[in-house]
DNA sequence: GAGATTTGCGAGAACGTTCTCACAAATCTT
DNA sequence: AAGATTTGTGAGAACGTTCTCGCAAATCTC
């Protein structure tokens, strides 16, 4: 009787069952190499009977590569973003055989320093990185000096050489101002939230993250292609996801003349927005009109549902590994500035006020 | 000049150009044993020149720990479970130095069973896991007789001894019941999700997972204490919850004699009557009452706001990390099985009867 | 049937770290 | 000042794999 072994049996244990060395034994499992047919049945029966199981971390040691991909992002789950984003980047992994290392920066730059570091440290293999802020990237850069494969997603970083997966958010701002002026709305107000500014601010901060960068231009654009007067007296920056955004809403819906339409940036800004409404009494696709950024089961479910510029959220976390892993496989891929296309979906919380259009053209 | 070498630096490499041993610099940057303040320093600077991290992966291999964490969830997000358990897990690990490599099973045993063995041939220190289904858990039971820690989360299994955090489930539906009741509602219905029918039923399966069990025996609690007749034949049961649940809401308002109140088991449920409601032009508060299980940013944010059963989804994710980290760090911890308290947030989306309460006490 | 090739397997190094042990030098005792 | 203790360091093993190499046996070639 063989003296039970208190810890999970190791390769070197099967060797033994099987009455063969520890280097056959590896290639039988392994299923590599010059090996007889019958020696690898003998040596799985063995493993199997002793519940044999590979250990991946010495595995990972002696071949160099882990498997694991390490995913930074920003685990802010108002956003309809982290979520799908996680989801289809843990699914696509796992069909590509690699798990993922998730971490959350809480759209701090320090943390997300950190995040890459000790990820690296742990040997991923490679790195899906929301970058918080476009304003630091020296991390970035030495990554890319390091040699270690990443992308990025959501967001570009000027500066970088990396491929980025992002979304055309300049069409889609575009289209939404559009579709509003369409069904009449003349007097707009756009609700940005940023990481840049100081609490509120009717300025357009200096440096914002691309995305919102995108979202800015593209509103703008569809303004003066509109001929929309005086568009730059329709802003609020709104610092963060996190302070304050029901002020925000106040302050537009306060003008003497408030907006018919608000586009917000984001669902934080869109639920603030709702909120307040809400409080006031006022019926969102009747005294007040919302088009907000990503699409999310309760936006289309709600009575009226809103109108969102859709983004393909999964698509974008899946091309990611696609990306990530063919540049682990074979180091040298050009780097990719992917933009996924958007798309407006139009439902109830635009007014249409066409029969009754805005009487003055010009902005207030 | 030296060599420029092509890969990262090693512990060997500070310890050359510190000019002492291996294991001297390895004491130096571990600071642990003895050792003299001087090398400390110069060891440092050697790693600082090189930019010298350590390799967590060999550190693991010797140390006989990871570090990380496994995570087993089911990414169904518009649970608004998955987002908010993972987020508090991800930080509270992190804060224990720990980082964590997700899962996602999507509710399916087989990838349950797959995903527990990766992360542990993955040498996690430990697991935390939601487990899809209570039907079976030889799977579980293994787990616990390798002696890796582990922690369920959101639902219990029976037969297996290992701690569990969950939430009242049993009382926040027995209260939802009694809010209903106190605002002058008699009919009832019940849409609840489960992963063990086939279709749609109207009968109560036989094995459900423990969260699904506690609501509706609470919500059956309720209704018996209140003396409400026939609540037997106010239940739809309805299949996972992808299949369907837009049928099973109209069924529940097809009735004869509908609900006045639906209590949906979540929100995928409570979205498909949101839907169903609106393409109706049902108003909700209104025409049709809803209470469901687990808050979210746009169910306070709705108009009428949705009154829920809140659970307390973060402080379940650190308490879970907390209890892992625990059995890791001290094997042998008493298996418990936590329960945390649930909340019955009253928003606007039960309307008010009591003014003209329904004439019939009796269940239709 | 002798040389050339193929086949199957084992010995041992390697991955990068930490840990145990031994030993010399320094410091402390009395 | 001689023994006892403390201090600082290095050599080498260990963690569990895989991989390279070499060698003997088996098979092929003409």
């Amino acid at each position: 009787m063989a003296i039970k072994k208190s810890s999970a049996p190791t390769i070197i244990d099967v060797a033994e069952l099987a009455g063969v060395s520890r280097a056959t034994a590896s290639r039988a499992m392994g299923g590599y190499g010059r090996i007889a047919d019958h020696t690898v049945e003998q040596v799985r029966k063995a493993a199997a009977e002793l519940g044999y199981r590979p250990n991946e971390v010495a595995r990972a040691m002696r071949r160099g590569r882990t498997k694991t991909i390490g995913l930074v992002v920003i685990a802010d789950f108002t956003n309809a973003f982290f979520d799908r984003a996680t989801k289809s980047i843990v699914d696509a992994a796992k069909s590509g055989g690699y798990q993922v290392l998730i971490s959350n920066t809480d759209e701090d730059i320090e943390a997300e320093r950190q995040a890459i570091e000790t990820l690296v440290d742990k040997q991923v293999d490679g790195l899906i990185v929301v970058p918080s802020t476009a304003a630091v990237h020296d991390h970035l850069a030495a990554l890319k000096k390091s040699g270690k494969p990443f992308v990025l997603i959501d967001r570009r970083v000027e500066g970088i050489v990396a491929t980025s997966i992002t979304t055309d958010d300049f069409s889609g701002a575009d289209a939404a101002v559009r579709h509003a002026y369409a069904l009449g709305h003349r007097r707009f107000g756009f609700l940005i939230a940023t990481a840049g500014t100081n609490g509120l601010s009717e300025e357009r901060p200096a440096l914002l993250i691309s995305s919102i960068e995108d979202r800015v231009n593209g509103l703008l654009n569809g303004c003066i292609d509109l001929g929309i007067k005086k568009p730059q007296q329709s802003w609020i920056f709104c610092e963060d996801n996190r302070r304050d955004p029901e002020l925000a809403v106040a302050k537009l819906l306060d003008r003497p003349k408030p907006p018919s339409v608000i586009i917000t940036s984001n669902n934080d800004m869109a639920l603030a927005l709702l909120k307040v409404a809400g409080n006031r009494k006022l019926v969102i696709g009747k005294d007040i009109s919302l088009i907000t950024f990503d699409d999310s089961q309760w936006a289309a479910a709600m009575a009226p549902g809103l109108t969102v510029v859709s983004r393909p959220v999964e698509e974008l976390g899946s091309l990611a590994i696609e990306k990530l892993v063919a540049e682990i496989k074979q180091a040298g891929q050009p780097a990719e500035k992917i933009v996924l296309p958007t798309e407006l979906i139009a439902r109830g919380s635009v007014a249409n006020l066409v029969m009754y259009p805005q009487n003055e053209p010009e902005n207030y």
